[in-house]
DNA sequence: TATGACATGTAATCTGTTACATGATTAG
DNA sequence: CTAATCATGTAACAGATTACATGTCATA
């Protein structure tokens, strides 16, 4: 009666959960990542790392197991299933839209970062290449709209729309670059011919 | 027995909708500021807005009033208490600290939008400078970070984080650009002596 | 043996999403 | 008249935050 509800929808913290778990990982240890590294802006509370665990789980797209080794602290790993790793690469490869420029550069950039190890250089190339597309056309929006912009705007917003141009066009830099640094390793490879 | 409250900790949601309604508006109108300028990151979402004005009144923060003209549709336009205008502003002028760069570059931003307006270029001025502060500060320990991953990581996964330092390095150079563009319109407005 | 770090979880609460509901006014 | 748009809301649900609760192990 309902669409066939294959994907149920994934928050943005399961995706990173996810990625990291291709290294098998406890409950903590994701806490210590999201705390430490720079993926700051997610939550390292427990309120939310346990019972995200705990979702992707019911989904069989992760697979906990207690460890049991002598003399050692309780500790749950868990793992990617084939389901999980499955569901990983599709939303990793799914090419950029404008949809994922508005809802922002972290999550993009983090499927980049997982991209090479689960789905390889190719497929991050190509990714790099959707993305470029996309923010070449935003750009262009946004500069139009800087244009249109009523002259009695008062200073400050101005600049800060302005703020978000340049983010955008720095954005994109960072995308070519990525580019000529996947096309020289390529070269590298290939022997420079 | 508990400490004073006197800060009930609104959401940023609720910040931008302050800043939005020094210039009265009724709910319809803020959605279409959401869904239509550069604010999309923002929900348009009735159940967002309608329930978030709410509070706000709840809290003495805006006052909404149903306009009666002839011949008009029922509309309720709601504009900033005194209370509300100084909650903004306390709000938009804290000096900027690493947890705010933490937080992400879109509240700061919003902060600087209303800044003007609201404390006038002065703050704006003095935002800009703790935002530069925060930044260089931030910017030298990410080229630290950057320096001290291990060099097994994955070539998209290293890229993915230098991602982030230019970007931090883009928002470095638009402030120094915000500071000058201030510097200049003052040195106009002095007579560039 | 007491302290602190390790490791996992739960409960109350708040906010946002999604989807639905309601009525008034204007355009065709 | 009827369809679309204006304008406001509500209800059910999912997810995050905060704070608390529990117990283990190492070490001083």
């Amino acid at each position: 009666m309902n669409p066939p509800k294959s994907q149920s929808k994934i928050p943005s913290l399961g995706y990173a959960l996810l990625g990291l778990l291709q290294k098998p990982s406890s409950g903590y240890d994701l806490r210590k990542v999201f705390s430490s590294t720079s993926l700051k802006s997610y939550s390292d509370s427990p309120g939310a790392i346990y019972p995200a665990l705990t979702r992707l789980e019911k989904q069989g797209l992760i697979r906990g197991k207690v460890e049991e080794g002598s003399g050692m602290r309780r500790r749950q790993l868990f793992r990617l299933t084939p389901k999980g790793l499955s569901e990983l690469k599709t939303w990793i490869i799914r090419p950029i839209t404008r949809e994922d420029l508005l809802w922002g550069q972290q999550e993009i950039v983090l499927r980049f970062a997982f991209c090479e190890t689960v789905a390889g250089p190719a497929a991050a190339v190509e990714l790099l290449q959707s993305l470029e597309t996309a923010l070449k056309a935003y750009v262009a929006a946004l500069h139009d709209e800087l244009q249109g912009l009523p002259p009695a705007m008062p200073g400050s917003g101005r600049l800060a729309f302005e703020c978000g141009v340049r983010s955008t066009e720095c954005f994109l830099e960072w995308t070519r670059y990525a580019l000529a640094t996947y096309e020289k390793e390529g070269r590298k490879k290939r022997g420079t011919p």
